[in-house]
DNA sequence: GTAAATTGTGTCCAGTGGACACTGTGTATG
DNA sequence: CATACACAGTGTCCACTGGACACAATTTAC
């Protein structure tokens, strides 16, 4: 799955690509394609992806999808790229990095609940498009002066936003954990395992009033600020950290 | 892709399918099929599974394998629950939560590592298999005594396989902020656009020596602590007096 | 001994991503 | 202006996917 035209799908994100100047004019466009195969995944599924209904939705065959998109993989990155939209600017957040972080968080999932085949699109190793580095980037400034390396800024950024990932909504788990399942069928096997099993049986009994995405979040922060006043020693003001512009 | 066939895959899962009488013997098995699969999936990947693939190697017709297998979605579960394993016993861990819940989720990452295919694989609501709802009752047994509510507890749970979900190998990131792309040609353009992301780009520049992983299940785990810290008006064990006052 | 249940196979189908040759269509250059 | 070249969209073909279904062979229960 190792994407091999990495390099092409990267010029056509970052808008690298000279536009021909000899041949008809372009019926299509490429942004034109993604929002369509969006509106598609939106509502069917990504499953519902398919070059052929892509194509049919615009009244063009298949093949003349890859005049603008060398594949389902690049069609998909381009998707990733218009769902994910603008990103965000933090600066009028008042408050500090928690708040700023929080508010980020929020609008980013937002925006993931908005198109439920994120997740599923977003797995594997992938290229980041502009507007995906935009959000990653509004994150990092939030963490400027925390006292924080580059390198941990972003893995915290990594941290919230694979969060917001794994707490896709509440129809989607991924961990199998999903508290909504526990009211249906599998509650029964699990109550004729109740030996084996008697803490998973009491957690399923209990009831969906807590809120995992935002109870994730304000422990994920918590572990960080931890961290952050940990460095950050009371008599020192910040701005001498030394880290964040490292060679 | 909601499971519809939710309720046959759980029968078959929890072993609660009456084995025939009549007919001739079954020359394979579940398990069988399940191993086969995964042994596919973990040298070539998960796109290397298929129907006709498993039975090949089998050496027997793709059509066969749909007399112990309702399809393609229940060969998946079952390839997971293979390849999940029996789940670890922290009885012996000594030390308290933190201890037995780090070395669950190391033992959970070593799993994981071992099948790379699991996070596309566990894409998705499902079902759990007995081993997997073992894993996850010897996690919130560590959590028992800590003053978490049941909800409380699941949620932690979820929370630190979601992240070892997402960390999954060097390779994968999901979130598309893997730092080994920063290396490739990501980087130039990167720095072509150096005036709009100048955060990115100076933590594409910093050297990965960050463990992500571990870095990520430390903030949680810290984050977790504090709350129960916060739950329990105990006497803090030794650590650092910082009170816990975000919002 | 025979009927019923079950296994594995062969055949068929719609749908998938994609290669490739082809016909148009437009622009840049002679 | 004429023409050659570069490009757009189409039609055809292919290997492969998951799966439905009818069928023969096999076993056990009665």
């Amino acid at each position: 799955m190792a994407d091999q035209n990495g390099s092409r799908t990267l010029q056509l994100l970052w808008g690298l690509r000279k536009p021909p100047t000899r041949g008809p004019r372009p019926a299509l466009s490429v942004s034109q394609i993604g929002q369509t195969a969006v509106t598609i995944a939106d509502a069917e599924g990504l499953g519902a992806v398919s070059m052929q209904r892509v194509a049919g939705e615009l009244d063009f065959t298949k093949m003349s999808l890859y005049r603008y998109v060398a594949g389902k993989a690049e069609l998909i990155a381009v998707m990733i790229e218009e769902a994910v939209g603008d990103p965000p600017d933090l600066g009028a957040v008042a408050g500090d990095w928690r708040e700023k972080l929080t508010t980020w968080a929020q609008l980013l999932w937002e925006t993931w609940d908005r198109h439920q085949w994120l997740p599923a699109a977003t797995e594997g190793t992938r290229l980041m498009g502009p507007k995906e580095a935009g959000w990653v980037e509004a994150a990092l400034r939030s963490l400027h002066r925390t006292g924080l390396t580059d390198a941990e800024q972003l893995a915290v950024v990594r941290l919230i936003s694979g969060h917001i990932r794994n707490t896709q909504s509440t129809r989607r788990a991924g961990t199998g954990l999903d508290p909504a399942q526990f009211g249906s069928e599998f509650s029964s096997v699990l109550a004729d395992h109740g030996d084996e099993y008697p803490a998973l049986l009491a957690a399923s009994k209990s009831p969906v009033t807590l809120d995992i995405r935002s109870f994730g979040l304000a422990r994920i922060i918590h572990g960080v600020s931890q961290l952050i006043e940990e460095r950050t020693p009371k008599d020192v003001p910040g701005g001498a950290g030394g880290s964040g512009d490292g060679g």
